[in-house]
DNA sequence: CAAAGATAGTGTACAAGTTACAATAAGCTG
DNA sequence: CAGCTTATTGTAACTTGTACACTATCTTTG
């Protein structure tokens, strides 16, 4: 069949995912870095990643290197970009899938293995030289994350299950680097009505606790089939 | 070298672009779909897409095959998404890098060429059953074009440099299937600053003719780096 | 145990933006 | 020039966004 051995001439490529994880800390915004024991960019951080499978989906690639090197799963994982420079490996052509992931860092349970002989949460603000075009991947990466936040709430997703209205606007302000005024946001986030009050408090803090509350997916999603709005804006102020 | 060796063990897959290409005319939307004339799914219509070859960057792929089949050059064409389940192809594993573009109608010179008998525009909604998993990109792209031109006046590039604000309206609505409100589109569109009036009116129309404007590409650049808010909103109404 | 320290929680007036709605204007045709 | 067709325009009601400051509640400390 002609077309069969055309096809099997064409020129073929390695292959990989790269996971922009992203976790939210102490009021800042982290991604998860591996550090290299291979050639190349031995010893730079890196992007975990890793080579797709011969039967292997892409999706569920980039899950399983989630779950391999973070003992992570069921978390939030969507298709970022494509890179594929000619010259954006060392060693021979590599086109990289990049995903991007939105985990609550209190489930991280590091499992350094295979290339990675570290593996920690680096603040995004500063970042040392990556390896590969990796400095790139995480731009985009926060770049869709900030408007991804803007009108859909996946903030969630880098939260505890229960949480407190500060925590979430901390988490506003960190990923879009500006301030926002209390007021103003608890009323735009609570009149989404996806917050559920758990009649609860913080514990353990020396002043007046705040009510905690949980995000409600079944309301959002029951909302978003009908088109509503979740628009939120990046007003600044004090 | 042990990592180099192992670098070349890794699988590797076969890869293409594919290009869905939008563009508008009479009032609807349409996408450019070539007919195969070879194994797999021969007969069938499918996105104009080809392989991407040793040396060259996936944008340049995609630029490339949209060149060769369209005779198009410069247009808006960013990467939308890559589909790669194990069995999408029929032959063996090819993961495919999606590109969307918006193209000005009038400027497409069909070159039916290599696997392509036969190019031509297939208003978007009914499409017969595509090749590969080319039904599923489609629906991605489409839902793509609906947020982007949410957000940002993308639309421009489906319309010819001159048009009118009915067009412009009409463009709007075939790509959110909704009706919009003549006055209040105008004052909304306007009120950016976009648009620059070219005082001429439409030729050849049995009625009061339309002004012509254009979309002033500077000032756009100029607002979006003040991060100004491009925002339009799908209400309704006759 | 009272005062100090810290953060939580709340309302209102003004500005800006969105929506609904209909009459007149300007060309062409017969 | 009467009739047809589409273009163009404004306003009032309503919704949403913005700016802004004081009281409440808990812990800690002297």
């Amino acid at each position: 069949m002609q077309a069969r051995k055309n096809f099997d001439d064409f020129f073929k490529s390695a292959f990989t995912v790269d996971n922009v994880i992203f976790g939210f800390d102490e009021g800042t915004l982290k991604i998860l870095l591996i550090r290299r024991n291979e050639q190349p960019f031995e010893d730079f951080w890196a992007l975990p990643g890793y080579f797709v499978q011969p039967k292997e989906d892409l999706e569920a690639a980039a899950a399983r290197v989630l779950r391999e090197m973070t003992g992570m799963e069921n978390v939030y994982l969507e298709q970022l970009r494509t890179f594929g420079s000619p010259g954006r490996h060392g060693f021979g052509r590599v086109i990289t899938v990049a995903y991007y992931s939105l985990v609550k860092i209190a489930d991280f349970r590091p499992r350094a293995a295979g290339v990675a002989q570290e593996i920690t949460w680096h603040t995004v603000d500063d970042l040392e030289a990556l390896a590969f075009d990796h400095q790139e991947i995480v731009a985009v990466a926060l770049d869709k994350l900030k408007r991804s936040i803007r009108t859909r709430p996946v903030g969630f997703e880098l939260l505890p299950p229960a949480f407190t209205l500060t925590e979430l606007q901390h988490l506003y302000e960190a990923i879009w680097e500006t301030e926002l005024e209390k007021r103003n946001f608890r009323k735009k986030i609570l009149s989404m009505g996806l917050l559920e009050d758990l009649n609860r408090t913080q514990e353990g803090v020396a002043h007046r606790p705040a009510k905690l509350y949980r995000f409600d997916e079944a309301i959002y999603r029951k909302l978003e089939e009908s088109g509503f709005n979740f628009e939120m804006k990046e007003s600044k102020s004090k």
